[in-house]
DNA sequence: AAATCAACCAACCGCGATTCT
DNA sequence: AAGAATCGCGGTTGGTTGATT
């Protein structure tokens, strides 16, 4: 472990300086200009070095430790060290299965971004913690990282899924209601005033997630119904915490770290896909989620990658994947079998066998569509199956729309269009075709889950404790051999009303403008009272200087109704306002 | 008791983004 | 505006330790 440093410009030493005390663990890496790095393990006294420099002079400006310290460090390794070990309210030890479980479902979420999660998880622990006995201070994206790429080891040598079925689930759901919102919310301007006579809040949401999880996931302690009022949102912003996001930050840092924090609490409903940004194929994707492949044994004969009998294999190329890289980037785009040219739209009730519709899965997955259906539709960005399936699903919509709307001679989506309002506007009526259970996606997401049979395992460990509840499919079934592991009870899957109502429950949290919205705070309690307050933490956690700038649009927003501001407004507001993470 | 393996942990590296000059 | 410097993130490697064979 004596690799040499690339980087010049690190905290260098002369060579006749490398015997000092503090070099006496470690080896020195390159050396340029007459000055060696020491690297490997830290010493107390280097250590203490650091920490006194740190005291003395903050953090920041990591390479000029080394001319003020002495210590033989390059600036990166200060940084390192600092964050990873000596920073204050660092929490050390062995993860709690409160720590593990949310880091699952922040990597459900999220995929590979430890530093997200750790962030994430710092905020969610301040808040959480604040009201129920867990405790969850900083861990740091590496601790979390490596716990991560342990447990990867682990349950691929044990052949389990990644993730537990509870959390597959719960990250489908999320993604079912994104779909259910976005159908209703742009395509039926009609239905705001059902829109809003709901909450959609996103405290209700984070914490009406935490309830659902007191179902699903028993390890999620009870939580008191609690208004979003209630939360110490001052904490986020306490000086405790003040390496998070430093007063001293730079503006533009100070809203990048601004965005994080909120893009936290909304969750982003686009990052609930990163759950499928690991599996470049069907048999990987359906392994993690604990499918029982194969569906259908012909299909397994045809397409032995996909349908094989490497259950047990978990192929993780070198145990490695990234979920940064969007899939579309990261797979060929070739279109093989029987993709999308010879989808019949119209044809998904009667003959469809399983396995194009799983292969169908597996191409969405490799091969998000390119041309073969035009599309008026942003491609998924963070790719992953379900990206690719809305992807799909609102391509396929869309070409639907166009190829009736040329028999009406009415008009095409133009580009514009999407620009505007309508980016992922599906009608109520395409909607009808995602809860359709004979529709390919309604079929497709129900069925897959319906494979989800739970993997009872000698792990003791809280992954793989069984569902708490059935997961169910739509009535129909692949017409698979008793040999699958499929589940057999008919659940009604019909679209009703009750679906869309519930549907609309949800908080559309992609949709930036949410969290301006003032109905979710004067529905949900406290009314205006609870907007200030709200307004006022998020003001503080901006900082003085943006917080003027967030308090008269968070105003503005609270005198709209409905959606607090409308796309087109939305657009039009500050750029502070807008989050970055919109595309 | 020695060898092997797995898990854990700390640190380094490369790279991209951001900030500074 | 351009290049350099700095920072931060994600991936990877290698050392240590404990359990198992």
């Amino acid at each position: 472990m004596s690799r040499t440093t690339s980087e010049s410009g690190d905290g260098m030493i002369s060579k006749d300086q490398t015997e000092s005390p503090l070099g006496e663990e470690g080896s020195y890496g390159g050396s340029t200009n007459g000055v060696v790095l020491k690297k490997g393990p830290w010493t107390s006294a280097e250590d203490a070095i650091l920490i006194e420099y740190v005291k003395k002079h903050g953090e920041g400006n990591w390479n000029s430790v080394q001319k003020h310290s002495g210590l033989f460090r390059c600036g990166k390794s200060c940084r390192l060290r600092w964050a990873n070990h000596l920073r204050p309210n660092l929490k050390k030890g062995a993860f709690t299965q409160e720590e593990e479980q949310l880091i699952i479902e922040l990597h459900a979420k999220m995929g590979n971004k430890w530093a997200r999660m750790a962030a994430h998880h710092l905020n969610l622990g301040l808040m959480y913690s604040s009201f129920c006995s867990s405790q969850l201070p900083g861990r740091t994206d590496n601790e979390i990282k490596n716990y991560w790429n342990t447990r990867i080891k682990r349950r691929q040598r044990a052949g389990l899924p990644l993730y537990p079925p509870e959390v597959s689930l719960q990250t489908l759901q999320g993604s079912q209601q994104c779909l259910d919102i976005n159908g209703m919310d742009s395509g039926n301007k009609g239905q705001h005033d059902i829109l809003q006579t709901h909450n959609y809040g996103i405290p209700d949401v984070m914490f009406d997630n935490l309830k659902t999880n007191q179902n699903i996931l028993p390890y999620v302690p009870e939580l008191p119904d609690i208004s979003a009022s209630s939360i110490p949102m001052k904490g986020l912003c306490s000086s405790e915490y003040g390496s998070f996001m430093s007063p001293t930050m730079h503006r533009q840092k100070r809203l990048r770290e601004a965005t994080t924090l909120l893009s936290s609490f909304s969750g982003g409903m686009k990052n609930d896909f990163h759950l499928f940004d690991q599996f470049q194929d069907g048999d990987k994707a359906a392994q993690y989620f604990g499918f029982s492949f194969p569906f259908d044994p012909d299909s397994a004969t045809k397409n032995p990658e996909i349908f094989g009998e490497n259950q047990g294999s978990h192929t993780l190329a070198n145990g490695n994947f990234s979920a940064s890289k969007p899939t579309s980037e990261a797979v060929k785009l070739e279109l093989p079998s029987l993709q999308y040219a010879e989808i019949d739209l119209g044809g998904w009730g009667e003959s469809c066998s399983p396995s194009p519709l799983i292969e169908s899965v597996d191409t969405f997955i490799q091969s998000p569509p390119t041309g073969t259906v035009e599309s008026n539709f942003p491609s998924p960005r963070n790719s992953g199956l379900l990206d690719a399936l809305l992807y799909e699903a609102r391509t396929l919509s869309s070409a639907k729309n166009q190829s009736s709307d040329k028999s009406s001679n009415s008009s095409t989506i133009t580009p514009g269009d999407n620009a505007d309002c309508s980016a992922l506007n599906i009608s109520e009526t395409e909607w009808e075709d995602y809860g359709d259970p004979i529709s390919p996606l309604g079929y497709l997401a129900t069925s897959l889950f319906s494979e989800c049979t739970p993997i009872s395992a000698g792990e003791s460990s809280l992954d793989e404790s069984p569902p708490a509840e059935t997961l169910t499919g739509s009535k129909r079934k692949f017409g698979c051999s008793a040999e699958c592991n499929m589940k057999s009870e008919p659940v009604d899957h019909t679209w009703t009303a009750d679906r869309k109502k519930e549907s609309y429950t949800q908080l559309d949290i992609t949709r930036p403008d949410a969290l301006l919205d003032s109905d979710w705070l004067e529905h949900d309690s406290g009314y205006g009272k609870d907007q200030v307050i709200m307004t006022e933490a998020i003001a503080t956690l901006l900082g003085d200087d943006l917080s003027s700038e967030y308090k008269q649009m968070a105003a503005g927003a609270s005198t709209d109704h409905g959606w607090g501001l409308d796309s087109c407004s939305w657009n039009n507001m500050p750029a502070v306002c807008q989050m970055s993470e919109l595309p």
